[in-house]
RNA sequence: GGACCCGUAGCUUAAUUGGAUAGAGCACCUGACUACGGAUCAGGAGGUUGGGGGUUCGAGUCCCUCCGGGUUCACCA
């Protein structure tokens, strides 16, 4: 089976060096101690911040070796690498590790490599070769979105950017969960107290309007079912005989009747839910190569079932439920098909699974879930493989934790539940009163300053969730969301609009911007160091999508435009002493402002030209 | 009860997968070029990485245990 992440170092642009060191090592060895070293014996990484140097020997693991102090190793093996690598400027012991200096022009002919490119470094990578579907946002249609399914569509989207740029080829599914109770439900209190409503007529968001009747259809209820427990019913047996409930049931099953007058009213609500979905995705910037409908796969998977049993790899109780046994795994049994013979939601999710395949022969699929859903994953996979699908190592459950606030988790009983479309809403609100009070688009196209606006909120709610750890838990305070200084979306997009401001100055003055560096120069170290991390784009890239966590990447952004503050702080690029330099110093500023750019649009956020 | 996950400064978080003195941001305090954009930059203060034990030259990271929190184990989806 197809493994798109193999865990062989990858020749990565300004990691060659590495690749390079590691045989070096090995040499140094073999020539001082005569020892001979596996490369995954030789420890090579990047220098911390507050050592000089670029890359770091750990020596530790060669004293076995040279049977000799961590300083004298450390020192013996500087002093061999420098005399033997032409690149290595210096070398420095201290406790153990070996730091290691390029000479700047080292620095300067990768940056000259990475600009000439055009491709920052990933076309040096080995392409992920092979077809991704990523399914995201699954919502259902009874509601309109909220806080949770945010993260879900900006995680689903930015992965499938992220892959996209290592070379796969990668299809966004979306599975609408269009049937069911919870639908039915809206539809009944629609039909009960409606009136006929429409988003037309009310003006409301069609996601909204629906969502309303179906809170109305839980209102009403919860009382009928109070009332009934007042008449001395117990709790559960209230909660299944209640009118409302009986009522609904009913609905759904003459939906699955393929009743007209059902059938048509199910329609014309999922139809006022899609169009308000669109909005939202369209706001929030996500889209879908595909969208499945549950309504349309809610009754594959059975047949599935019905051969594995035939197998024997399933087995069917007395009562004529089918279940797989799984507890040689650690698991306990799983139902699959009901005594009635009807299929449940994992049946349902093995059929999608296959079908998925055979629609794409896919090389892996990714589902972007929330972590609640975990041992679902597992147990989907679990009993793919017993049923003798092969690829069922290559699906992938991208579980995130659950975003809640600083009160505690989102309660819809309570009323706790951020809406999407209020947030999207409130942060571009936020940006507009943010940039009123700085006063810098001041005379500027109205329109334009609306798009640019609506850059900076979304591009700070979205860096917000993003820069998390899509595995962890996350606390959304809506306070320090809005927040646009420090490690924020708007500070890196405000560092890449600082960019276009100095070269739209340098127009002015006359100057272009150089296809390439001037020969010459010597860069100085906050030069250096911010080439260096530019040099480390594509790795970023790479282990984003390895590890499918777009926080990496976001991460590695905040520290360059970081570093990028720093060098525009301590240096004057147009002002600087001769042109070489104003010219090196320019092209270096537009690069990073490119590296910006590209790597914002991985994380599905855009950069402004001025802010 | 079984399984899985989480616990890092007051708050939000990072740590190159076992490496150096645990790094940032917010909030708080102090400063910055008569400005290529101050939505910036520099400095200060803030930590027994939930507690305890173990493995290791070396532990936030691995193992055991306890404490605290969460999710899940439905003939629901």
């Amino acid at each position: 089976m197809a493994c798109l992440f193999d865990h062989q170092k990858q020749l990565l642009p300004g990691m060659e060096a590495e690749k390079i060191l590691t045989a070096a090592v090995q040499e140094a060895m073999r020539a001082l101690y005569g020892a001979e070293l596996k490369e995954e014996e030789i420890l090579i990484q990047q220098t911390r911040r507050e050592f000089a140097g670029d890359l770091t020997v750990v020596v530790f693991p060669f004293l076995r070796y040279s049977r000799k102090s961590p300083a004298d190793t450390g020192e013996e093996l500087g002093r061999y690498l420098t005399g033997h690598i032409g690149m290595l400027s210096r070398y420095e012991v201290i406790k153990g590790f070996l730091n290691l200096s390029f000479s700047m022009e080292y620095w300067s002919e990768l940056l000259n490599r990475l600009i000439r490119s055009g491709h920052h470094g990933l076309g040096d990578l080995d392409p992920l070769n092979g077809k991704v579907v990523v399914e995201y946002s699954s919502p259902n249609t009874n509601k309109p979105l909220h806080l949770g399914h945010i993260r879900n569509n900006l995680l689903g989207f930015s992965i499938s950017r992220i892959l996209e740029a290592l070379g796969s080829e990668v299809v966004k599914v979306n599975l609408v969960n269009d049937r069911g109770i919870h639908i039915c439900k809206s539809m009944l209190a629609w039909k009960k107290s409606g009136k006929g409503e429409t988003p037309a007529s009310s003006g409301k968001k069609g996601d909204h309007l629906v969502g309303d009747y179906y809170v109305l259809f839980e209102q009403e209820y919860r009382k009928q079912v109070e009332e009934l427990k007042k008449q001395g019913m117990a709790e559960e047996e209230a909660r299944r005989r209640a009118p409302l409930i009986v009522e609904a049931q009913d609905m759904l099953r003459r939906w699955e009747e393929g009743n007209e007058e059902v059938r048509e009213l199910w329609a014309m609500m999922n139809e006022w839910v899609y169009e308000g979905f669109d909005e939202t995705y369209r706001a929030l910037g996500v889209d879908f190569d595909r969208i499945y409908y549950e309504s349309e796969t809610y009754r594959l998977g059975k047949s599935l079932v019905l051969e594995g049993l035939e197998k024997g790899i399933l087995h069917r109780r007395a009562d004529g439920s089918v279940w797989a046994d799984l507890s040689e795994d650690g698991l306990d049994e799983k139902l699959l098909l009901r005594s009635d013979g009807t299929s449940v939601y994992m049946t349902q999710d093995l059929g999608t699974a296959q079908q998925r395949y055979e629609d794409y022969r896919f090389d892996r699929h990714i589902y972007v879930v929330g972590n609640e859903q975990n041992y679902h994953f597992q147990v989907l996979k679990l009993i793919l493989k017993k049923l003798g699908y092969d690829w069922a190592d290559s699906l992938y459950h991208l579980s995130y934790g659950m975003v809640e606030l600083p009160e505690g988790k989102m309660k819809s009983r309570e009323g706790t539940v951020v809406d999407a479309d209020d947030l999207i809403a409130g942060m571009v609100d936020t940006a507009r009163e943010m940039s009123k009070e700085l006063g810098k688009l001041e005379g500027f196209d109205p329109a334009e300053i609306e798009e640019i606006l609506r850059m900076i909120g979304l591009g700070a709610l979205k860096y917000f969730i993003l820069k998390v750890d899509p595995k962890k838990n996350m606390t959304f305070n809506p306070r320090e969301s809005v927040d646009f200084n420090g490690n924020t979306g708007p500070f890196i997009q405000y560092t890449y609009a600082r960019i276009q401001s100095v070269v739209r100055k340098a127009g002015e003055t006359g100057r272009t911007v150089a296809a390439e560096l001037p020969g010459g120069y010597v860069p100085c170290e906050k030069e250096r160091d911010l080439i260096r991390i530019l040099a480390g784009f594509a790795a970023t890239v790479h282990e984003a999508g390895r590890e499918y966590n777009p926080a990496v990447l976001a991460n590695y952004l905040y520290e360059l435009s970081r570093e990028y503050n720093q060098f525009y702080h301590d240096h004057s690029i147009l002002g600087a002493p001769d042109e070489d330099t104003i010219h090196y110093r320019l092209l270096l500023s537009v690069y990073t402002g490119r590296v910006i750019a590209r790597g914002m649009y991985l994380l599905g956020i855009d950069v402004p030209p001025r802010m």
